[in-house]
DNA sequence: CGATACTTTGACCGCCCTCAAGCATCGTGG
DNA sequence: CCACGATGCTTGAGGGCGGTCAAAGTATCG
């Protein structure tokens, strides 16, 4: 029985498979792992989407580029998301490494071809789109009815919630990103970002860290994200 | 060989069936069709996903809420598209009928019976999905990074081809919500909605008719949109 | 015709953006 | 070792876009 954290965090689980390590996962079967260093970009949106990646370890940034330069980060990969699975000609997204990444990286026809040799497998995959798509929306919340404040909060303890399926839940929220990448993600400015952030310090329902955050007071900033 | 126009438009091709209705659909044959008016809710934001639903005729709006009554519009369902996919057990938004629709309700376990007997359909509905959470992305672009003009010149592009696949295309886009539904879909407020229409029908983009808006000049309305 | 629902338009205000300056941190090379 | 540039963060001052509040206009339906 092999165990693997899927695209959303949810458990995949391969009867018959020993889980002595990755190499036993079957997408692992047919790629070879790779490391990025952080700020390089694994594929750029508008690039022919030969590929399908999938993270080990690390996170990743996605993004969509306006053609005057305005950014809006539209999601962060963590390890066993999958990207690129669109059935499209060419990626939707730019995906750059926040961290150090491993990842594996799939030709398409192949990872298709594994996909359907085992419905299993896509029946996980398919749940696990459709609960990108759900986050999805719950972002368009986010974007379009939530003042300054709400959108950090909530977007620290997304965050937390992300990284809770990695590493152990803690209340250190560590911030790869930038005061700008966060701006990207919340659709604000960088300089609403840091204000934000020291506002909610100041009050003490955070203290800011060296690459960031702890969360002193998780039920006010529940509140505050009108969750 | 039948056709049927999918979640996003696109053609299900099944082979081996014959076209002579809507009845040929397998996923018809295992619902019958019904019927709804204008701003009846098909089913509600939190309650039990016990259905899916595939709308037949019409258009149906999808939103979201926040426990204070701030509303978000997350999309517009068009005739083929499906709903309540996920795999959770409550419905992530609220479906509402924006014109009288007819639409099929499935029982999720046959549901996902036939789609497991049949991998072809199951590769569809992925491709379809993908496909949405594509929209999604685009949209939170639109909510995060573009200013009320660009918001109404897109949204305005984007409903012409959601018809278009529906009737053939024409410059008449027909606008079954109202200022309110228009401005949750964009992040806005329905004044600001109304005095952006009313702006770019004095610059003769638009022109405002009954129930709608006819496009006048698709080129400038395609460069403010910023495409 | 009156009631209701929706739209339009105006006046004003506030949240967030813009622009700018100063500070902190880090890696590099003299 | 420190000087330095580069990069990112913070904070302030001021302005603009879109929100808020209010009132009048329009359409539809009993």
């Amino acid at each position: 029985m092999l165990h693997v954290r899927d695209f959303t965090g949810a458990v995949l689980t391969f009867p018959g498979q020993h889980a002595r390590s990755w190499a036993c996962d079957p997408f692992d079967a047919i790629a070879r792992r790779r490391g990025k260093p952080a700020k390089s970009v694994l594929f750029e949106e508008g690039a022919p989407a030969d590929c399908i990646v999938r993270l080990v370890t690390g996170a990743v940034l996605l993004s969509k580029s306006l053609t005057d330069g305005r950014r809006q980060v539209i999601g962060i990969a963590m390890p066993g998301d999958f990207l690129g699975l669109f059935m499209a000609d060419a990626h939707g997204f730019t995906a750059t490494a926040l961290t150090t990444v491993e990842f594996c990286r799939f030709d398409r026809k192949q990872f298709f071809a594994l996909v359907d040799e085992n419905p299993r497998l896509g029946r996980q995959l398919f749940s696990a789109t459709t609960n990108q798509l759900t986050l999805a929306q719950e972002h368009m919340v986010l974007l379009g009815r939530r003042n300054a404040e709400e959108k950090v909060a909530s977007f620290l303890l997304r965050l937390r919630d992300q990284w809770a399926r990695v590493r152990t839940a803690s209340a250190r929220v560590d911030l790869p990103l930038t005061r700008q990448d966060i701006g990207d993600y919340l659709g604000l400015t960088l300089e609403t970002v840091s204000r934000v952030v020291s506002r909610l310090a100041r009050r003490k329902l955070i203290a800011v860290i060296p690459d960031g955050v702890r969360i002193l007071d998780l039920e006010a900033l529940g509140e505050l994200s009108g969750t």
